[in-house]
DNA sequence: TATGAATGAGACTTCATTCAT
DNA sequence: GATGAATGAAGTCTCATTCAT
């Protein structure tokens, strides 16, 4: 009887409420950018979410919830981000995805200004879940595994260090360039890059391979050896 | 009633006013590491201190001034131990100091969770000043002079990139080590000391002396060398 | 569309839509009964009436109005046991029509979790009409001409105010019970029979009958078993 | 050295707490009475008080905690009041014990609105303690050792259930007076001192003594039946 | 100067009610 | 009619800061 397709008038609705939840998080982001945590109020949020009090209460239990979703919607770019950057495209040698990562990340730090002002406003308290600390840990699992096919000869706990060591730097580095001019950046990325390439080449090249013939490590060592040399 | 003499009931006054400053402070800097900055009411900060809150608004105008009290007070300190570290002892290697600049700061960072509280507890706004970034950008600037003796060819700018890129390496890695359990921090700060070692190394390496042979010095002379010579 | 003969289907339309209101008086009396009125939101009596907010809304203007309907509700179910627990059957004597009225009411009272609800959440803002106060007023009246013709000689305010505290007593009795254990309520209505036959009998005795001679009128002082014989 | 007695300045303080308090309890009765327990806001209370909402919140926890401290302060007084009531005066019958607690309670009734209020706004959810309820108890038992003396041989259990009739009947007719004009009152009140009067002089007569010589037992008999007799 | 009661702006949150679909 | 997302007024409560004693 009520055969009418029920999803032709949900959809919208759901839509609807995507959008609103989108707009909610686009405001709190902006806001926290703007006037940090603390600062923006929920009233605020939902005014220049260009709807009402109400409704932010409707998606999200509290403030800290908003703070959660738009780290988790910015960890999903970021998942994205890292995984666009380490593709195995042909030709890639271990440093120029390095480089690109590093290349990609910083452009995502200097044009996502929500995505600074979630890694500058993560309390320890208030109920904030994923943050920073978070976001690197799963970075680093996932920079293992593209180190992997290096250095299969690095134990693997070592591997996991090594990872983190390197994710940790990026990302102090990039926030530590959100408050310097534009300047200080391009140097201190070039700057990263070499202290990384200086700090990885040695490892790659003494882990390449469990058991690798004369001609296999030449191989390796030219390919690094040069990309080292370029800069 | 007011007629004794004024210096020697005046000093006992001081006195205890900075016992009173100091135990506000040491209060507060608990309170911070334990419950974060928003977690720290100035009420309970007065009553850990054995004081009133009119007492601790007697000594510092808002909120944030004690944060950047605190702030201040591990400043000096910080400058204290950077200095015993880098001191110049006898047979210093650049490496050794390095070393053991690492090993205080990883020494003060874990024994210390009000110094932690600060720099976990910082924010971008909320008038607070004077931590984590500006402390780095000083010790910076002493690391710069620390290095200048082992790299008198190496351009300032480059050389000012460099202690920027150093110091904040080490403070980003024992700031993640505040997260982790106790076996992590040993292996990775072995771990940062290899790659700082591997990045200056090079550097030290290639602008070593101020006299360099024909060959080298054209190649330095070609880049900034004589700015690092008049100096 | 609107072809369809009005009336049969008019009907099922008014029969689908009391049902529905029956089912939103039901939930929320339960949820005044569990939780109280203030604990009972409108949302959560649309969904244990398994219909929507929007649709209580089309029934009932506002939240108070839910109320008084089932206060309405049970008004008419307290009439019909009012009334069949006086209706003169043969043989009843004014202190059996008390009996069996109370313990209708306590039954009532005893049975129905809505009923106590509503009479324990009234209030005296909040647009709430017609409960407690008005029911025990209605039910005063109906008592009075009860009375009437067992006391044809009392002045009819007199025989007002007497079938006031007589309601208002046993109501009061009877929510006492529900606030006591079962054991205390059997008790209860037993003395508080005791109370009222105590004090009606004098009453009906003195004013049995509009013309009394001396002599009887005497008889009749001396003791009141008479008049309930009589009848 | 700060020899100056304590007292001098501590007192004052406590004493404009006690008097801030006690003009917020007065507020609050006079709200609760005006536009009913939810109509009373907080902040509308403080205003009344002239005092702020931060003051009130000093003292109590939330807004329950308010009613119940009106509900405690009127119970002191309803206590002393019970108790100045049935005091063992020379020459109380018991009769004249009852009528005087009644007479002064509805004058307290009349008189305090706030009391009024707080036995109308009761509820059962809302984290109120002590209420009409509790309250009634408490003089039924008070009441229960009044009525002890001159129902000697009354099993005990039997002599709670009277007392705690008496008093809810008590009650109940005077929360209903508040309701209607003051000519019912007057009339309402006598015809409730009837009532018991009808209803406990069986039992006092009944067991006014375990074991009584004739004498005794007269003299009873006459005690209560002049009493009677004098209404 | 020390105290802590008092202040009150403003935060978060709830829920009765409306209204577009 | 039915639905339930959206609304926003209004509530309670916290806590940094002030100020009379």
């Amino acid at each position: 009887m009520k055969r009418s397709p029920p999803l032709s008038r949900r959809t919208p609705l759901q839509d609807r409420s995507r959008q609103r939840v989108e707009r909610i998080l686009d405001a709190a982001a902006q806001l926290f950018a703007d006037q940090g945590y603390d600062g923006a109020t929920t009233e605020a949020i939902a005014e220049r979410a260009g709807t009402s009090i109400g409704s932010v209460y409707q998606f999200f239990p509290n403030k800290p919830a908003i703070f959660n979703a738009i780290a988790l919607r910015y960890l999903e770019r970021v998942r994205a981000l890292f995984a666009r950057a380490v593709e195995p495209s042909a030709a890639s040698t271990w440093y120029e995805i390095v480089e690109r990562t590093i290349d990609a990340f910083a452009a995502f730090h200097r044009e996502e200004a929500g995505f600074r002002a979630i890694l500058l406003n993560w309390r320890v308290s208030a109920d904030m879940v994923l943050v920073n600390d978070d976001m690197n840990r799963e970075l680093a699992q996932r920079a293992e595994q593209v180190l992997a096919p290096f250095v299969p000869a690095l134990p693997p706990a070592r591997r996991a260090l090594v990872a983190t060591v390197v994710i940790e730097t990026v990302s102090a580095m990039l926030i530590l360039c959100a408050r310097r001019p534009r300047a200080f950046e391009d140097a201190a990325i070039v700057e990263t890059k070499t202290m990384l390439r200086r700090y990885l080449e040695p490892i790659v090249t003494e882990h390449a391979a469990p058991l690798v013939t004369a001609r296999s490590r030449n191989r390796v060592n030219k390919k690094s050896g040069a990309s080292a040399k370029k800069r």
